[in-house]
DNA sequence: GGCAGGGCTTGAGACAGATCAAGGACGCTC
DNA sequence: GAGCGTCCTTGATCTGTCTCAAGCCCTGCC
């Protein structure tokens, strides 16, 4: 794929990381990830509207930023492609990763709150967000209440979601948590469209440790146990589940 | 206090827990929660209007829960009085308390992402909590900016309160997740007009270690040793906190 | 006043996961 | 294709927290 940041011989310090949206022709209707996203069962002329809000597109390589703590909070980012990591910093340094995000995700909703970032999202890969300035988000919504609707249950949902992971981290085992771990990344891969049971991980042992409250050791005899048990097979981060019952099982969801 | 859901000989079926807010001339401009609640920075009139929404105020005693899983979801809760629990239960029963709330507190936020309550809130004594119909609050937030500006803060608050027990859960030790837990139950009696440094607590040293990610022996040897270093003063379920700056250091706040 | 039951404390021993340590695999860069 | 650094694996040992167990202290009830 060329280099789309420096096409023209435009100097690429700002067009490097900062593409119009409209050159592109890129749009939330035609968007692959719309029924992820905030666009999701929008009518026409919201979804139009939508469009027109997002100001930008940006990427960022491997390592980067998108935002991070303390910066003034004044948008928040939907993953159009690639994943990044979102992690809370503790006073004293130690860093905690709070989640994995990937394409439809919405990030930076923590800075609502305080009208200030209060955790940093790092690519894990390369990564292009859309930016939704959320002040304009806010008043658009306001003349579209689905779209209000649909803010919420996004805000909502990230409620639950850290509510599982609480439940995970206070009281399930170490295999416990990562077969869970395992399950909802083949489940959010198999809703993007793609293999439920084969992807590879975009994450260090350490990155996925930190999100289990374990350390990377522990994450990595947990995968040669599983593949010695049949469960999965594991070569680096390609992983391919093989007895996914059985890792339900283990993750105690019956179903 | 007198049972006020029997008055007037009216039965008591309904009135022992459905009490209607304007006969009890109860407003949120009166409300000593308001500084801290939904009604945060609003003018009188938008403040008028939250007030007639509030379609009544239910009492729960001790034991009793406010909304449970799987219900679907109608409205939110404020806290006017007393404390609850609210408990993530797995699909094998474990039960995992996600958070512990006072006066002022929303409760039911994680409903709205799927119109149906994903956990349950349990009053820890004697509660009182203002009902907030849903669906209007959302017209009505339509209505004034402001309040729809505070209700996305609500929302995203949670989630930061959330990220910042993933961060206990996953990377701290049983003490500093004891301390961490003692300063923020002092800071917020604090906010509520209550000492800082004396409390009773609401909860059960199990709840208390189920929160924390803990067993309740842990959580009862540790309130004993922080008393044996004088850092408090523990009687049962009363606690005085005789060194908040060690406190603060044990909990990595450098502050 | 006695009794029952829930909640709390404390001790002894077990164990899951952490820590320390060494070496190997992989993917860069030059 | 050699060399380097990061990431990963595996083993040995250690330790913080859990588990099991016993007894105490309230509070409410008969």
């Amino acid at each position: 794929m060329p280099n789309i940041g420096n096409l023209d011989g435009v100097p690429s310090v700002a067009m490097s990381t900062v593409i119009s949206i409209r050159d592109l022709k890129t749009h939330c209707m035609t968007c692959s990830m719309r029924e992820l996203c905030l666009p999701v069962g929008l009518e026409r002329e919201a979804m139009h509207q939508l469009d027109q809000l997002v100001s930008e597109r940006r990427r960022f390589k491997r390592g980067e930023p998108i935002y991070s703590a303390g910066e003034p909070f004044a948008a928040l980012y939907a993953i159009r492609l690639g994943s990044c990591k979102t992690t809370v910093l503790a006073e004293d340094g130690r860093e905690q990763v709070a989640g994995y995000h990937m394409p439809g995700d919405l990030l930076g909703l923590d800075g609502i709150g305080h009208d200030r970032h209060g955790c940093q999202s790092i690519a894990l890969e390369d990564i292009e967000v859309c930016v939704l300035p959320f002040g304009q988000l806010e008043e658009l919504s306001h003349r579209f209440p689905p779209l209000q609707k649909n803010l919420h249950r996004v805000l909502s949902r990230e409620i639950i979601r850290d509510h599982n992971v609480m439940l995970l981290l206070g009281s399930m085992r170490a295999e416990e948590r990562l077969a869970v771990f395992l399950l909802n990344l083949s489940h959010r891969y198999h809703d993007r469209g793609y293999s439920a049971t084969e992807f590879v991980l975009r994450m260090t042992r350490e990155e996925i440790g930190s999100y289990l409250g374990l350390k990377l050791e522990t994450v990595s005899r947990l995968f040669s146990r599983f593949q010695q048990e049949g469960l999965i097979q594991v070569q680096g981060r390609a992983i391919k589940l093989l007895d996914t019952a059985a890792l339900r099982q283990l993750a105690g969801q019956h179903g």
